[in-house]
RNA sequence: GCGCGCGUGGUGGAAUGGCAGACACGCCAGACUUAGGAUCUGGUCCCGCAAGGGGUGGAGGUUCAAGUCCUCUCGCGCGCACCA
């Protein structure tokens, strides 16, 4: 602390945290609720003592804060800055009149909290609790106008309960292709060859959203748990970065391929940032071409496969199985299965860092097989290599190393043929050039291409493979089932019960299934997930055992949004009311569809957002929702780096803790300089120093409203009184007698007009960090003022208030208490004060500075009047002073004229 | 390798195609002070005493006018990455 104390703030901001809370300010009010009389809402809106329905209240506008995980950590600096901003936008939507909802609450499930407990045998509630209390404490000494009532906590079993009921509704439904939407599992109607109950409940159960699964997954050893393709980077688990192994695995999934479309499509409804959209994009990854199928020669068996240039189809001049793939063994020579078996076993161990980052040089057997070719019969030799991903289109692919990098490299490796079928259009060398252009040698007696250009000759081809039974066009995804169990203690239990080797759904009536109470939280000996240690609780009465697995820890978030709207519901996930009000459409409430802001970190771009789109597509399809999109709006805020712009992190010691700050600067100061730091969306280091710029700033804005000897009063009583009394004996610090009731200049209306319509278009724009310096503009020119008009002080109250909460709130109060004028709205909270509007005709200026140029460089400036025609401003520049050198022997060629802005003369 | 984004003073950053550097940090000078790490005032892109010249990663282009638009190029950041 360098600074001596600007203003008091560290009474100031605990006393309207106090008062925020007591009174409930900023309770949203659901259609039919009862909205006492006092309150600040009721007050502004004339709604006090009333139950008004939707059609009564005034539109909603919901903001919303990605919610945090409460690590032991605690809060960092990088939850406060989208928090701020939100919390900024919230404020002034109220002014605005919206009736806002801005809820918070804890994404508490998680692997941390249980980890800690295999540690140390404290239960992850008593973790969860405790770091629950932290963030809650530390979010609170920052003001953000949060409508407490709505807080949630995921592993709440009120709350959870409310998770398992939509994995139900996963459950009970499947996806209907001819519909594209999902539909209850009663509609699904089976193929008449299915006729036993066993024939239709295996049917079902694997067209089901939520359905199991026996396939390779990627399990954590480390960890002890398998994971979701989207927590696997590099090879490596999102947390912690240990290895992950591919492993068959009984796992339940859920069917997000089926959205896969739905998913891609309606991104452009939405307005997100461009590089979200695409990440999302990149990882549904859409991708247009054919399916193919070879026979085997000398076997009944066929081998299909995926290609996006079947226009290459000549070109194919061997085939590869990835090592998984199931026709490998079937189709294996026995001179060859030695080999083959052994190269499967070597791939099977590998992790998939292994088989990627590290193993860039191609691996490969021959399987002895070989396959024709559909377009001439000819044979091509089969073979096996992990550069074929099982999990991706059917597995196996025809090898074109003419125009491959990937097959060429490994064609070259092992000594394959390189036939060229497509012509490059420049001078490029033929020898794996993958870009379009003519096809060449691709024509046998069937079909020709030659001469075609690239995309003809796949329409051509992909046409030829439909009529002749050999293929199809297709579309593939690169997106994957959802892996939805883990091997976890700290995560919802499945409503789920196993009966002879098949599951069932409990009814809803069965929710919440708690987890049971354990003290070893790590999985059993033989590898069962920590539940099963619960023998009673496993066990039922009837001979049915649970499931044992428990969701992963983006259940809980992939529908929070949605309780926020009625969160304490017993009877349903959200009343159908309040959902069509916050969520609703346009058309019935004027305001956007969905959620209007979301903001958060890119960290999510495709876990959290991408499954909580799904389910809502799912819950819309069911009729639970009124919007095919969950978040209207979205912005990433970008990251704050430590002062030596690295990434803050406790091995370098840059961490910045949130709680020094607000100690040393006050809650106003941390968030007005997170908002002035720049851009929300930019990467950015912290600079205390900057800290203590915008501090000066608020100790400006204190001293323009506060009579200074007062103030020095105020600070030698705080000295010897004791800390109870201290709140109480902020009135001692009384208004500057500068202040007056005066009718403001033309200078001051100005300078205030100004201001408002600056900050009100930064704000609709979301340019924080120029709507502060336009604040400080203000201020800086306000100091100058003999005699401050009360009326326009306080209007700049009602700008400052969604930045600085704390501080304007008690200026605000301050000037109210005056009781020298009839104040604007006196004794209502300014947090509920209508926001100022702007009159252009006041920031018209009378004379005008007008740049003039010389072939386009800026020689002198002249004074006009704003009303002076072209012409004038012309015959002004041409005369003007230091221009004339410029003008010496030369002929004037052209004059632009932009009238109030510019002349600039062509010579 | 592919995709996306970004390059502006000593620093964070401002600039609907129209005066480059708002606002702030830092620094310099001054005022008030016993003092200043408080506050206030003034200055602060570079070269130059000045007149003037140069300047938004680099090279071209479009335009009366380019930080802004186009092409190429270099650098940085983020995402994806054997996806057929």
């Amino acid at each position: 602390m360098s600074l001596r104390r600007q203003y008091p703030f560290h009474l100031i901001e605990p006393k309207w945290q106090r008062h925020w809370d007591t009174h409930q300010t900023f309770r949203a009010w659901n259609p039919g609720e009862l909205i006492p009389a006092a309150h600040p809402f009721g007050l502004r809106h004339g709604l006090g003592g009333q139950e008004p329905g939707a059609d009564a209240l005034p539109p909603k506008y919901y903001i919303l804060d990605m919610f945090p995980y409460p690590s032991g950590a605690g809060l960092h600096v990088g939850h406060p800055e989208g928090y701020t901003a939100t919390d900024i936008l919230a404020r002034y939507q109220r002014a605005r009149g919206f009736n806002v909802l801005h809820p918070i609450g804890w994404d508490a499930f998680g692997l941390p909290a249980e980890q800690y407990a295999i540690r140390t045998g404290q239960h992850p509630r008593k973790t969860t609790e405790t770091n629950v209390a932290t963030f809650k404490r530390q979010i609170k000494s920052l003001g953000f106008s949060y409508d407490w009532t709505r807080e949630v906590d995921t592993t709440d079993p009120g709350y959870f309960r409310w998770t398992q009921w939509i994995f139900l509704e996963l459950y009970n439904a499947w996806f209907n292709p001819a519909t594209r939407r999902a539909e209850p599992i009663h509609t699904l109607r089976y193929p008449p060859e299915i006729q036993s109950e066993n024939d239709r409940r295996t049917y079902r159960d694997t067209r089901r959203l939520a359905f199991v699964s026996e396939a390779p997954v990627n399990w954590c050893p480390e960890l002890g748990t398998v994971l979701a393709n989207e927590e696997v980077i590099d090879g490596k688990s999102e947390i912690g970065g240990f290895p992950v192994i591919r492993k068959p695995m009984r796992q339940w999934m859920l069917r997000i391929t089926a959205y896969a479309e739905r998913l891609l499509e309606d991104l452009s409804a939405i307005e997100w940032s461009h590089s979200l959209k695409e990440m999302q994009r990149n990882w549904i990854g859409r991708s247009e071409g054919a399916e193919v199928t070879f026979s085997i020669a000398g076997a009944a068996h066929q081998l299909t496969v995926f290609t996006t240039r079947p226009d290459t189809l000549f070109g194919a001049t061997y085939m590869v199985l990835a090592p998984e793939h199931k026709l490998v063994e079937l189709i294996t020579t026995a001179d060859q299965r030695q080999a083959v078996e052994q190269y499967r076993q070597l791939a099977a161990t590998k992790s998939d860092l292994e088989r990627t980052e590290l193993a860039k040089d191609k691996t490969g057997v021959w399987t002895g097989a070989y396959a024709i070719n559909p377009v001439n019969q000819k044979q091509i030799p089969i073979w096996v290599a992990d550069y074929v991903l099982a999990s991706y289109g059917t597995g196996a692919i025809m090898a074109v190393p003419g125009h491959d990098a990937r097959d060429l490299e490994f064609a070259r490796k092992f000594q394959l043929p390189v036939v060229q079928v497509v012509q490059p259009l420049g001078a490029a060398d033929w020898q794996g050039f993958v870009d379009d252009g003519i096809a060449v040698h691709s024509a046998s007696a069937e079909v020709s291409l030659d001469g075609l250009p690239t995309a003809d000759a796949k329409r051509t081809i992909t046409e030829w493979l439909q009529q002749t039974g050999r293929g199809r066009r297709t579309i593939n995804y690169k997106l994957r089932d959802w892996l939805f169990s883990r091997q976890r203690y700290w995560g919802e239990p499945f409503p789920i019960v196993w009966r002879e080797g098949h599951h069932k759904a409990l009814p809803a009536s069965a929710l919440p299934v708690c987890p049971p109470d354990l003290t070893d939280f790590k999985p059993t000996a033989s590898g069962e997930p920590p539940l099963a240690r619960a023998k009673d609780w496993v066990a039922l009465p009837d001979g049915a055992v649970r499931e044992t697995n428990t969701m992963p820890q983006w259940a809980g978030s992939c529908w929070y949004y949605l309780r926020y709207l009625d969160s304490t519901n017993a009877k349903a996930f959200t009343s159908p009311e309040a959902e069509r009000y916050w969520m609703g459409t346009a058309a019935a409430t004027g305001s956007t569809p969905g959620i209007d802001l979301y903001v958060g970190g890119t960290e999510h771009a495709v876990l959290h957002l991408l499954y909580a789109r799904f389910w809502h597509k799912v819950l819309f399809d069911l009729g639970h929702v009124s919007t095919p999109e969950p978040f209207f709006k979205l912005v990433n805020q970008g990251l704050i780096l430590g002062e030596d712009g690295q990434k803050m992190s406790k091995a370098r010691g840059n961490v910045i803790n949130p709680d020094e700050i607000v100690r040393d600067y006050g809650a106003d100061a941390l968030r007005l300089y997170e908002m002035f730091m720049g851009p929300l969306e930019m990467v950015k280091p912290w600079s205390t120093k900057g800290v203590e710029g915008v501090y000066r700033f608020l100790g400006r804005v204190w001293r323009l409203f506060i009579d200074e000897a007062s103030e020095a009063e105020l600070e030698q009583a705080l000295t010897t009184a004791p800390p109870e009394q201290q709140i109480d004996m902020l009135q001692r610090a009384r208004p500057s007698a500068t202040i007056q009731v005066t009718e403001p200049t033309g200078a001051q209306l100005k300078a205030l007009h100004a201001c408002t319509k600056k900050v009100t278009e930064d704000l609709d724009g979301m340019r924080f960090n120029t709507a502060i310096s336009t604040l400080m503009i203000f201020v800086n020119e306000a100091m100058t003022w003999a005699m401050k008009p009360l009326a326009v002080l306080r209007e700049f109250l009602v700008l400052l208030q969604p930045f600085a909460p704390h501080l304007a709130e008690e200026l605000w109060q301050r000037l109210a208490a005056g009781a020298d004028a009839p104040a604007r709205g006196a004794g209502v909270a300014l947090a509920y004060q209508p926001w100022p509007k702007w009159d252009p005709s006041l920031l018209v200026e009378d004379w005008l500075e007008i740049p003039v140029q010389v072939n386009g460089k800026l020689r002198d400036k002249i004074v006009v009047k704003a009303t002076a025609t072209p012409q004038e401003l012309e015959a002004l520049a041409l005369q003007a002073e230091k221009v004339q050198p410029f003008l010496q022997g030369k002929t004037i060629k052209k004059v632009i004229v932009l009238p109030g802005k510019l002349v600039n003369i062509v010579v």
